[in-house]
RNA sequence: GCCCUCGUGGUGAAAUUGGUAGACACAAAGGACUUAAAAUCCUUGCCCUUUUGGGAGUGCCAGUUCGAGUCUGGCCGAGGGCACCA
């Protein structure tokens, strides 16, 4: 068998990829901006990007071959709390150390042949990246979607910044993992809450993004109706004002609980056990245990409300640790016959219920009642439904003027100020008179100072000798500078904009070409994103469009595509120490040995490739064993692309033994000699081929790859059959270039030099399929009472007649239907016939 | 607790959306070629039958249908999202 030296022809082909661009001017051509999630350069690439950016690839390069215009850019998300940990332990400028790592990971992904047009390269941590982004956030701040507030933030105690909702997991730090605190801060927001109704509605524009991100966004944003109601004290002229989405339900309503942060507080300032109250409410609250048993405690104030409706009643106020300030008005009613918190939270405290909602059992109620039903014990309400009494009940707070309909969100603004050096610098100052203010934008970039102490504790800017030291250039006043910077999410979300035009001087981005290229086409990255850095990329959009007239988008990305992570068994030595693959040997399925002493290995089951628990394969190494093309083929092959797929070894191996077929068959074909035709072979590997082009055509359509490849495997098994018939060498070589086309989104290095070979003229074009030419027969079933009997391989469209006739003359069905009287038959044609007997 | 998704051979998975279940691949067993190995190729794949055949079968239980992996209801199991959101 003839063998092919992919290290050589990769590197040959990959000198091609390197200027390589998919621009099609033609008039004819259509746009398509296809975009894969940039990487953070932490080192080196990881089997994720390897898995995300092929199938990018294989998206690029199938447009490009199509006929459309492709923007098809990479970039680095370049600032983040990594490169200044790196450069505490390594003693090296986070700069440096990231700028080495992009020039490492770029080579390497090279090496996997992608058809990235370099040429567009932007890395955040560039001035001159981020010179536009303090041009953007002046710009929102002038527009007022940016606004600075005191509020109690999530500050990680390890990491020693600020943290966002999104970034505590379960109470901790998301990379730290420590405890996290509650510190009152002053901080910059970008006022996202005001797009919270748009950003909702607009999920229904998105038809390419997979439901369950919407789904997950929809929560996100977490949009509920119901109204405002105030309560009078009853000793007090101040009111309570509380949300609800049970406004049915006031009639029922027999206690106020209020946050410990709510203004009321403020009577029990000097009260010692309040102050003990809420210590004991702020040191539950962040742990993960005392969330998941969370017991509902209470303060009684002593002080009563009037309820709103019933003359004469007066329900107890309480402070609860279950009521939060930051939602609603920090105060609710509590209707314990049908609010599961209530129900718990009266019968701790002896409190009333009194049902409202009927739910047709007699009985008292031993768990709230949440479901719909007839209303009772309300007065006006009685007899309606939920829906009915919401609306009822709302209409009636109005006419009294007692309150009014509102709709929540839970979305919070964004807040993205981090006591951190490794950012964009906020480019407000502070003047001596108190005024806070934008700086002056032709003073652009404020650039990160170089000579930094990053030893010490806390945000090295702000201890930087000279730095914060400024003047206001248009009056000439002493200021001090923001020493805080934003959060990288800030980063990456306009970074699509700018690959449009990522030299344009002016401004972030030239209008002209986003019209043209935005919105994206089709975006690829992980399901991990599919809050926070999808939200904001709206969010930006959306705050862009509002600032600039001329910009016309209103969603970034048009489709979405969430891949799979790539999964990889674990490996624990007796002490429980996780090992390396390559520190251990298999010896079957689920055992192995310690290469070192021989001592055994417990092999745990596949889960994501992480460095902490060891269970990494470096793509390059893979990449100068087997070869970029079986590498990308191997990712494709296993799964689809939106599941989990678990690395094997076996598995890369395998896709390139089937390349160096593919090659042997290439070789095989150009050196052929010529044979004499027959008509009937030739036909047929003719349709069988174009029949094949159709279902690859279709599955890279529906991102099935792991279906292309299986077709890929059939066609090959397909086609070999036909080197010894008597076919023409001329035919036979049209459709192999045909196969051949093909296979460039997959593995472009094999592809191209198999093209070359078969001296083919036209390399940049998809095959056309002839939709007239597919295969003429099909395969059909036949029941008896719904039982397959037999499967006839026969011409397409026959009428139920004629397959009547093959049946009676020769099928296998023929001997069940002797004698039998059929009742019914169900035809459906080229599937299946139905005789019921 | 609430919400969502998914359960198909030893394994990863296909199934034109209600019409041949298990394509394609991996692994395994047997065989061919070879002095041998590697490479390559072929066969097998649950139950009964020597074969021809026949039967069961897509997590479990029902239902709709001529026909269900696919639709409906209930149960069991796995994974993911949210977290006291009023």
């Amino acid at each position: 068998m003839e063998r092919l030296n992919f290290q050589v022809i990769e590197k040959k082909w990959q000198e091609k990829f390197k200027s390589l661009k998919l621009y099609n001017n033609s008039p004819d051509s259509k746009k398509f901006y296809c975009l894969e999630m940039f990487p953070y350069p932490s080192g080196k690439i990881h089997m994720g990007h390897v898995r995300n950016y092929t199938i990018g690839d294989v998206i690029a390069r199938y447009k490009f071959l199509n006929n459309y215009n492709v923007l098809h850019p990479m970039g680095w998300d370049a600032f983040g709390l990594p490169a200044e940990n790196a450069a505490k332990s390594n003693k090296e400028n986070p700069k440096d150390w990231t700028k080495k790592n992009i020039e490492v990971m770029k080579k390497q992904l090279q090496q996997l042949g992608l058809s990235i047009d370099w040429d567009l390269e932007i890395a955040t941590c560039d001035k001159n990246y981020y010179k536009h982004q303090q041009e953007l956030f002046i710009d929102f701040y002038n527009n007022g979607l940016v606004s600075r507030k005191e509020t109690y933030v999530n500050w990680d105690p390890v990491e020693k910044t600020v943290l966002a909702n999104e970034q505590v997991i379960d109470g901790r730090g998301w990379r730290s993992n420590a405890v996290v605190e509650r510190k009152k801060l002053s901080q910059w927001f970008f006022n996202i809450t005001k797009f919270s109704n748009n950003l909702l509605s607009d999920l229904e524009k998105l038809g390419g993004w997979p439901e369950k991100v919407k789904l997950m966004q929809k929560n996100w944003i977490g949009k509920s109706f119901g109204c405002e109601i105030k309560f009078e004290l009853s000793s007090e002229t101040s009111k309570i004002n509380i949300f609800t989405t049970r406004p049915d339900t006031i009639f029922g309503a027999t206690f106020i609980a209020l946050s410990v942060d709510h203004p009321l507080s403020k009577k029990f300032i000097n009260s010692n056990e309040f102050q003990e109250f809420k210590n004991e409410c702020n040191k539950t609250g962040t742990t993960e245990e005392s969330l998941a048993n969370a017991e509902k405690i209470g303060f009684d104030t002593k002080l009563f409300a009037k309820h709103p409706f019933i003359k004469e009643k007066k329900i107890p106020i309480f402070f609860a640790n279950f009521v939060l300030m930051d939602y609603g008005n920090g105060a609710i009613f509590g209707c314990p016959a049908h609010d599961q918190r209530d129900f718990d939270f009266a019968k701790k405290y002896n409190l009333e219920v009194i049902k409202v909602v009927s739910d047709k059992q007699e009985e008292e109620l031993k768990e709230a009642y949440t479901g719909d039903g007839v209303i009772i014990n309300s007065e006006f309400l009685n007899n309606l439904n939920v829906e009915n009494a919401k609306e009822k009940i709302i209409e009636e707070i109005e006419k009294r003027g007692i309150g009014k309909r509102k709709t929540l969100f839970r979305l919070k603004d964004w807040g993205i100020s981090r006591q951190r050096y490794w950012g964009c610098p906020i480019p407000i100052i502070y003047l001596e008179d108190g005024s806070i203010v934008p700086v002056d934008k032709s003073e652009l970039p404020i650039e990160l100072p170089e000579d930094i102490n990053l030893n010490s504790p806390g945000n090295p800017l702000e201890y930087h000798p000279t730095w914060k030291n400024t003047i206001q250039r248009s009056t000439g006043k002493k200021a001090t500078r923001e020493t805080d910077t934003l959060d990288t999410f800030v980063d990456s979300s306009w970074y699509f904009l700018r690959f449009c035009s990522p030299n344009f001087k002016q401004k972030p981005f030239d209008e002209k070409k986003i019209n043209y290229w935005m919105p994206v086409d089709q975006y690829i990255g992980g399901i991990e994103h599919a809050i926070l850095h999808l939200l904001y990329s709206r969010f930006f959009t959306k705050a862009l469009k509002d600032c600039n007239k001329e910009f016309k988008i209103s969603e970034p990305f048009q489709n979405l595509f969430t891949q799979g992570m790539v999964c990889h068994e674990t490996y624990k030595d007796q002490n429980g120490n996780w090992l390396y693959p390559e520190e251990i040997e298999k010896e079957g399925l689920n055992k192995a040995k310690k290469k070192s002493d021989k001592s055994s290995v417990v092999v745990g089951p596949p889960e994501s490739m992480s460095k902490s628990k060891k269970n990494t394969i470096d793509p390059e190494i893979m990449v100068k064993q087997y070869g970029a093309d079986a590498v990308r083929w191997f990712m494709l092959s296993d799964s689809p692309p939106e599941k989990d797929v678990q690395w094997s070894d076996i598995g890369v191996s395998s896709a390139n033994k089937f390349l160096q077929k593919i090659w042997n068959l290439n070789y095989l074909v150009a050196n052929r000699k010529v044979k004499k035709p027959n008509n009937q072979d030739e036909k047929d590997i003719i349709q069988g081929v174009n029949s094949f082009l159709n279902k690859i055509d279709l599955s890279i359509n529906n991102f099935r790859f792991n279906v292309c490849i299986a077709n890929f495997y059939e066609m090959y098994n397909f086609f070999r059959k036909y080197l010894d018939t008597n076919v023409s060498e001329k035919i036979l070589k049209d459709n192999l270039t045909k196969i051949m086309k093909l296979m460039i989104p997959f593995t472009p290095h094999l592809a191209y030099e198999c093209l070359e070979l078969l001296d083919c003229k036209s390399i940049n074009k998809w095959p056309e399929i002839d939709k007239k030419n597919l295969k003429e027969e099909i395969k059909m079933a036949v029941q008896i009472n719904g039982k397959t009997r037999d499967i006839l391989t026969i011409k397409k469209d026959l009428v139920e007649n004629e397959i009547n006739s093959i049946i009676q003359n020769s099928s296998k069905a023929k001997k069940f239907l002797e004698n039998k009287k059929v009742v019914k038959t169900i035809f459906v044609k080229n599937k299946i016939i139905n005789y019921i007997i």
